[in-house]
DNA sequence: GTGTTTGCAAACTTTTTGCAAACAC
DNA sequence: GTGTTTGCAAAAAGTTTGCAAACAC
């Protein structure tokens, strides 16, 4: 049987918090954020509730160097990462269930999703490194 | 001008550490096999040499929610990891750079590279789970 | 009233770093 | 000899947890 699960203020907080930004924030951004709002929350209280928001399936959470990151997103989408500044953003790339079910066959795991995440310099970066480095891109036009 | 490297004998135990495993060992493996050949090897001499491998391009990494898993192959692949037991294998699916291009279209970030991480149980995890569940898998065959 | 949740603080895991001595070149 | 690398220890960053008081139902 599942846990009941109550309606606190916090975690009303934590969760309109997640919802209201759309830059993938840290616990730690969602902490300051909720601070703002409910002065005394901790952040185990955070934490806690991003974890049960994430398990009840109100929101869902990227894996990056740096931390785990939020999104209100519950849809199976790629991001793209900056490895200069950290900053994470949606990257509109087609996502098929088909490719999960070809990995458990290859490797026989019972897969459940899978995530994508493009890596490189977000545009502000390009444009600080390019004056130091020169033009590096990849990809001709 | 980059950084004249040194061939340290704990360096070179560190690759071949990382060469000699095909399970995608987190540092902490790493300095356990190497501490058998060096026993005075210190953790932060690991951790400093996984990363300078990894920027000479002589290994790779792949983050996963535990922490950072070095692998001895250097094309692009993906990965499937337990969400139970953290085992974590290569993936034989297909990597397109032409999805790095569209998703510098889309986003305006300069792409190095994507990582695709499938999630989901292994098949040891696969088998005391369905004794608990019973079959839970999402894929007709 | 019962059982979940909170705030606090401490602990934990993973990784990085400052420093003097040791080493590679 | 010069500049990199090491071992050590401390610290950092991110996250989890034990506990008693507070709260939701």
């Amino acid at each position: 049987m599942a846990v009941q699960r109550r309606n606190t203020h916090q975690r009303q907080l934590v969760l309109n918090a997640v919802l209201a930004r759309n830059d993938h924030p840290s616990a730690e951004d969602i902490y300051l954020d909720v601070r703002n709002i409910e002065a005394t929350i901790s952040r185990g209280t955070v934490y806690r509730n991003l974890n049960l928001l994430e398990e009840s399936g109100l929101i869902s959470s990227v894996h990056v160097p740096g931390g785990n990151r939020f999104d209100w997103r519950l849809d199976n989408h790629a991001h793209a990462v900056c490895t200069s500044c950290g900053m994470l953003v949606d990257a509109p790339m087609s996502y098929s269930t088909q490719d999960d079910c070809a990995a458990e066959a290859s490797t026989g795991f019972q897969i459940m999703s899978h995530t994508t995440v493009y890596t490189g310099l977000c545009p502000r970066c390009q444009t600080a490194q390019t004056e130091l480095d020169g033009d590096s891109s990849t990809c001709s036009i």
